[in-house]
DNA sequence: AAGGAGGTGATAGTAGAGAG
DNA sequence: CTCTCTACTATCACCTCCTT
């Protein structure tokens, strides 16, 4: 595992990382709680059989913004070499944001797996780790330990060198989870999927009916008895505020003052209705969209599996 | 603390179908 | 044709999650 504090080496290093095709990266901050939060060390890996973090490269570009800058320009806006985070959009906050190229993000990837495909308890990066890629037990208390502060623990430098690793070995694992997940549309067995969603449409009936049932009765049950919580659940409620004011008393007040005030509004059916043939002295804009259901068939009785 | 993506739940509007 | 029912989509305000 280098840990690397010269900037030289820093930026040789950074240099031969752009020549790769893809790198599993992931970002300490110090003082994220202010203003002006910056970029403590970047952990970068280049081999995702990885297990330990030998091949981690902690480079401490702390109060190097110099450093920060050549490593967005080489490598994260090079569209050459593919990036992965676990909640990309954090680490590019401070991290070239916006020009950033070619990036995956494992956070993302996660959230697109349906929960029968991935069942883990949620999606934070030490969870996908232990239930996803059965590491140990992963411990984040330095997570939100002071980046800021030099020397760094041995503790801290190694929670840094293994969430690289986890991002890398989380994100393979994802990817074989995405294959199973989108298939081409175009080569699907549509008589295996017909026969999956029925011989799973009772049960799921009964749990879904029954479910909302619950929910329901609990719902009415604790405001009746005056309970905000149980052991299961918790009751809350809010005030929604929402604002509307007469077409016509807006429409005058813009003119009045000269307001600019344009923005499209929905003809609905009824207000066609009221404008009848005046309709046609208006610049209507038509949006036609296809949209598609599905629906189950009736069948027979017997042809039933249940 | 901050911000972006997405979920939640209420409300409103729509198409399609059946009845008369 | 109109009326009504049902099942959907769209929109809105608010909430939750994720990272350090």
């Amino acid at each position: 595992m280098p840990y690397l504090t010269n900037s030289k080496d820093i930026q040789d290093l950074m240099a031969s990382y752009a020549q790769s095709q893809i790198l599993w990266i992931d970002t300490e901050v110090a003082d994220h709680q202010t203003r002006k939060p910056k970029v403590s060390l970047i952990q970068v890996l280049d081999d995702p059989t990885d297990l330990t973090g030998e091949q981690v490269s902690i480079l401490d570009v702390l109060d190097h913004p110099e450093l920060i800058d050549y490593f967005v320009d080489k490598i994260i806006v090079n569209p050459a070499v593919e990036k992965v985070f676990h909640n990309a959009s954090y680490d590019l906050k401070l991290l070239g944001k916006a020009k950033a190229q070619n990036v995956t993000c494992t956070l993302e990837l996660a959230k697109k797996i349906p929960y029968y495909l991935l069942q883990v308890r949620n999606l934070q990066l030490k969870t996908l780790a232990e239930e996803l890629c059965y590491f140990p037990p992963v411990d984040k208390t330095e997570q939100t330990s002071d980046w800021g502060v030099r020397p760094l623990t041995a503790s801290q430098l190694h929670y840094a060198k293994m969430d690289a690793i986890y991002v890398a070995h989380v994100h393979q694992q994802l990817l074989k989870l995405n294959r199973r997940s989108e298939p081409d549309p175009a080569s699907e067995d549509l008589t295996a999927l017909s026969d999956r969603y029925q011989q799973i449409a009772y049960q799921w009936k009964l749990l879904d009916t029954e479910m909302t049932h619950l929910q329901e009765r609990l719902k009415k049950a604790m405001q009746a008895q005056n309970v905000s919580e149980t052991e299961v659940f918790e009751l809350s409620s809010y005030q929604r505020t929402s604002k509307k004011v007469q077409f016509d008393q807006l429409a005058k007040l813009a003119q009045a003052k000269g307001i600019e005030l344009d923005f499209p509004v929905a003809l609905t059916q009824k207000l066609q209705k009221e404008l009848g043939v005046m309709i046609e002295q208006l610049q209507v804009e038509e949006d036609v969209t296809t949209n598609w259901r599905l629906s189950v068939k009736d069948q027979n009785d017997e042809e039933l599996p249940f």
